[in-house]
DNA sequence: TTTTGAGCAGGGGTTTTCCCTAATTTATTT
DNA sequence: AAATAAATTAGGGAAAACCCCTGCTCAAAA
């Protein structure tokens, strides 16, 4: 007698999301409700849907990605637990995804097999960690302790610093950044400065590649 | 009395090689041979089945990339049709792809009726071009007239230039990046400069995003 | 009220990057 | 062997990036 497990998919590339639910519906206590491509796609369709009770839940994706949508559900649905599904094994989106609300974190390449235990231990426990988690939040942990936190799921960058952070990820002087956000050079130079503090580079090219490991802009 | 289609699959995240190969299962018509998580895991178990009439051939994969599977396939089983499965509209690795033997060419993002439409014609013309593909081989031969060609697929880079690339994707200056070519510092500023030119990058940034779109290192 | 801290702006300096031109050395071709 | 092309090394100068220190404002906290 299990009760049917209700489950929506949110990810930006078509194929992955009807394959994953092609997989998933193979089994018969679980039914793919339905899918979308991004987080205001998901948002728009839970109004014309049932509940799920588990949302698989992609971090990068344009309009609104894994971590707002995540926030949102936590907000306005607490009953729908949130698998995040994530590509990469990069070493902050698994904290942050936690410190937004989700309750598991499953990589891409992980099987068939491991997804299914993610989503039962999902229902019954109402959380997934896997070793992959705990090793992250041991890290952070320790991280914490050495007062040289560097994992983004503690990096609070505001709207100023993500929006330089994208400017910098391009052929873009200083100068031409600070024309474009409004603000003179020397501010620009600041915020330059707080984010190699804050997230521990030394140059501009640092920068570069942690806005993109971290997703803060999309290749 | 359709012949069955069979079908491989290669690409390194389970979930979605899994989910595809589901998803294709559903067709009658179709069947999926085996699925393979790179390059070198496909050639090993090519040997223990059946050729496949087409591979769905992811292009970036750790151990056995895209470009270097196609060309082994071209050259070991011409026979075998390859549609190139990526998941970024990059400029780049269309073209590349295509040189390398691809007979065709579909975005990740693509839906199933899509993917449909390129296997048959794919099986009934023996090569899938769309738009997309059009447009980009379009401004490919655009740019051989203006002998300004920015495609990668025109673009031969050497072994130094690679090399200095890929340290170019780090915190580390040119300088430092000299000694640990053990050449000049004049020599890597012309490194630098040819690669500006070859392509069309105006900056270090530019470099590094170059590098990373087209998978010259991996995050 | 005083203090604390974040955000913004400036001065002035060093280092790195960028962009020329040009002289070598090395490889390839004729 | 001579000519040509490609790779490497070089110098100098301008721009950009980087770094440290100071001061201002505003608002929240003590």
């Amino acid at each position: 007698m299990n009760k049917t497990i209700h489950i929506s998919i949110v990810d930006d590339h078509t194929l992955f999301r009807n394959g994953l639910a092609s997989l998933i519906s193979v089994f018969p206590d679980y039914q793919v409700l339905f899918s979308a491509a991004n987080g205001l796609d998901f948002i728009a369709q839970l109004n014309q849907n049932q509940l799920p009770d588990i949302v698989l839940l992609d971090i990068n994706m344009p309009e609104m990605d894994g971590y707002a949508t995540c926030e949102w559900i936590k907000q306005n649905h607490p009953s729908i637990k949130v698998l995040a599904l994530s590509t990469m094994d990069a070493d902050n989106s698994i904290i942050k995804m936690i410190k937004c609300g989700a309750k598991g974190y499953i990589l891409k390449d992980a099987d068939l097999t491991e997804l299914k235990l993610a989503i039962t231990e999902l229902m019954q426990l109402g959380f997934f960690y896997n070793e992959l988690i705990s090793r992250k939040v041991m890290q952070s942990i320790n991280l914490l302790m050495d007062d040289k936190s560097e994992l983004s799921a503690f990096i609070k960058l505001n709207e100023n610093e993500i929006a330089f952070l994208k400017l910098a990820c391009s052929e873009k002087t200083y100068q031409e950044i600070a024309v474009e956000m409004f603000k003179s050079e020397k501010t620009i130079d600041g915020y330059r400065a707080d984010l190699f503090k804050k997230l521990n580079v030394t140059s501009r090219v640092g920068l570069v590649m942690y806005a993109i490991k971290n997703g803060v802009i999309t290749l």
